[in-house]
RNA sequence: GGAGGGAUGGGUGAGCGGUUAAUACCAACAGACUGUAAAUCUGUCGCCUGAAAUGGCUACGCAGGUUCGAAUCCUGCUCCCUCCA
C-alpha cells in the first residue's frame, strides 16, 4: 500500500475541482493530512449497470482520491437490487434475480474500473448484512428517525406538498443507505448533490452508533447534451462510456457552449492551472468556442479510447461532420440488388439496378419504416453517391453510398 | 370502512357520440443558417399500398355491450391516486 500523499496542495485541488460542497471541509482536511489512508465509500444499483458521463464525473473524484492514498469500498447494492424498489413514478425498479444481479455488477464494474482505481478497491456485496437483517433490526434502525426528519429531503417534502404518492418503502432507502456506511466504517461518501441528504443521514447514523460520523461531498449534477436536463440514460441525453470514440466524441461536440466550463472541471484531464486558464479565456472570450470544445472532447474520448482513438475520432469529426465529407469506414450493408429490382419490378442487372430508394433505405436499416423512408427523401435527407436524391427509383450499384441525414452511412454489398 | 378522481400516441396533456390517426406543448427526425453546437426559421412525426388525389389496416388500460357510427355512452374487470375514518 503506498504512502498517502498530505501535499496542501494536492488536496486543496482535489476538495475544489468539480466539488460543489464538503461537509466538514475542516475535518476533511485535517483526516486527508493526516497520512492515514480513509474508507471512500460508493454503492451502486446493479439494476441500472451502464454508466455515462454523468456517472462518471463521481469516479474521477473517487479516482483522485484513490490517487492520494485513499481506498474505495465499493459497495454493490444487490439486496435491494432484489427487493424492488416503488420509487419514483417514472423509473419503477425491475426486481432482479441473483443471476441477472451478478451479472449487472461484472457489467458495471467493467465500466467502473475503467475510471476508477481497481487495486485501491474492496467490493463488499450488500446482501452480506442486509441479507440477515430481522424484523427487530429493521425497527430498530427506523426508530432512530423521524418522519418530519425524512420530510426534509427535498425531493420527499415537493412531492408530499404536492400530494403526490410517497412509498413507506422510499422512505427506508435512505435509512439503509446510511447503514451502509455504518457496516463499512466510511469515512467519506461521495453523491451528486441531489444526494446530500442520504449522504447526511449517514453521518447521523453513524454519530448514533458512536462511530466518527463520514465526510460529504458533493459534485454537481450534469446537463446531458441538451445542455438543460442532467444527464441521463432515459432522457436520451447522454454519452455512454462504451460508446464508440466516433460518437462520444460528437455527443461532446454537441453539447451547448455554456456548458464546456463545466465539462472541463469535471470530466477533463486538465490539470489545475490550465483549467483556470482556459476558464478565464472563455469568460474573457479570447478562445474559439469552437477549438476549446474540440480539445475537450479529445481529452475526453482519450480517457476511454487512449490518444491514437481520440485523435482519429476528431479527425473523423472534421472530415465528416464539419467539411461533410464521407467517410471511408462507412458500414457494408449486404442486401440483394437483385431482389429488390424485382420488387420495384425493374430490370436486375449486376452492375446496376433501379430499385425503390424506399425499400433500399429500410432494407438497410437507414430507415425503420417504409412510410419513414419516404419522409426522409422527401426532406432531401438523403444521398446516393453524393447526390441527394429526389426520385423514389434510383439506379443503386455495388459499392454505392448511401447517405442519411449528416451522420447515417451505408455502403451497399450486392449479396 | 366511506367518498371522490384518474388510466389517451416517446412524455405532459386536450378531446367527452360522427368533421379525430386524434388539439397543444415537449422530445425526436430532417432541411436552412452556423463555428460542431445552441438559438432561430421551415417541414415531418402509427403502419401498409400507390406516381399521386386516394385507399386499407391498427390505435385512446382490459373484456364485453348500446349505436348506422364510440377515445367519447353503458356493464364488468384490472391498475393507480386523493380525501375522510
Amino acid at each position: 500500500m503506498p504512502d498517502v500523499i498530505t501535499d496542501l496542495k494536492r488536496i486543496e485541488e482535489v476538495l475544489s475541482r468539480g466539488v460543489v460542497e464538503v461537509i466538514d471541509a475542516a475535518e476533511m482536511r485535517k483526516l486527508l493530512s493526516s497520512g492515514k489512508p480513509l474508507r471512500l465509500k460508493m454503492g451502486f444499483d446493479p439494476s441500472r449497470p451502464d454508466l455515462h458521463l454523468g456517472h462518471v464525473v463521481g469516479l474521477k473524484k473517487l479516482r483522485q482520491f484513490q490517487e492520494l492514498g485513499h481506498q474505495l469500498v465499493l459497495i454493490v447494492g444487490d439486496w435491494t437490487a432484489q427487493i424492488g424498489d416503488p420509487s419514483g413514478q417514472s423509473d419503477t425498479r425491475q426486481v432482479l434475480t441473483a443471476e441477472e444481479v451478478r451479472k449487472n455488477a461484472e457489467t458495471y464494474m467493467e465500466q467502473f474500473f475503467r475510471i476508477v482505481d481497481r487495486d485501491r478497491t474492496q467490493a463488499v456485496w450488500q446482501s452480506e448484512w442486509f441479507g440477515k437483517f430481522t424484523l427487530t433490526e429493521v425497527i430498530h434502525l427506523t426508530r432512530r428517525f423521524t418522519v418530519a426528519q425524512m420530510l426534509a429531503r427535498d425531493d420527499f417534502a415537493k412531492r408530499y406538498d404536492a400530494n403526490r404518492p410517497i412509498s413507506v418503502t422510499e422512505l427506508l432507502y435512505p435509512m439503509l443507505q446510511a447503514y451502509d456506511s455504518v457496516q463499512v466504517r466510511a469515512d467519506v461518501e461521495f453523491g451528486g448533490t441531489d444526494q446530500k441528504f442520504n449522504l447526511l443521514l449517514g453521518r447521523e447514523l453513524q454519530q448514533m452508533v458512536g462511530q466518527r460520523p463520514q465526510q460529504v461531498v458533493t459534485m454537481p449534477i450534469i446537463p446531458g447534451t441538451d445542455g438543460v436536463r442532467k444527464m441521463s440514460k432515459s432522457l436520451g441525453n447522454y454519452i455512454g462510456v462504451t460508446e464508440p470514440a466516433n460518437d462520444m466524441f460528437g455527443k461532446v461536440m454537441s453539447i451547448p457552449d455554456s456548458l464546456v466550463p463545466l465539462y472541463y472541471e469535471v470530466l477533463s484531464d486538465v490539470s489545475f492551472d490550465e483549467l483556470i486558464s482556459i476558464k478565464s479565456q472563455i469568460n474573457a472570450g479570447n478562445a474559439n468556442p469552437m477549438d476549446m470544445k474540440k480539445r475537450l472532447a479529445t481529452d475526453i474520448v482519450r480517457q476511454f479510447h487512449g490518444a491514437d482513438g481520440a485523435s482519429a475520432a476528431r479527425d473523423h469529426f472534421e472530415r465528416v461532420v464539419q467539411r461533410k465529407e464521407t467517410p471511408d469506414d462507412v458500414p457494408n450493408v449486404t442486401v440483394s440488388l437483385q431482389k429488390l429490382a424485382e420488387a420495384a419490378k425493374k430490370a436486375y442487372s449486376p452492375t446496376g439496378s433501379i430499385v425503390s430508394l424506399a425499400d433500399l433505405l429500410v432494407e438497410t436499416k437507414l430507415a425503420s419504416s417504409k412510410s419513414e423512408a419516404k419522409r426522409l427523401i422527401t426532406a432531401k435527407a438523403v444521398e446516393v453517391d453524393g447526390t441527394i436524391a429526389t426520385e423514389e427509383m434510383m439506379l443503386v450499384k455495388d459499392g454505392s453510398v448511401l447517405r442519411v441525414g449528416k451522420r447515417r452511412f451505408a455502403k451497399i454489398v450486392n449479396g
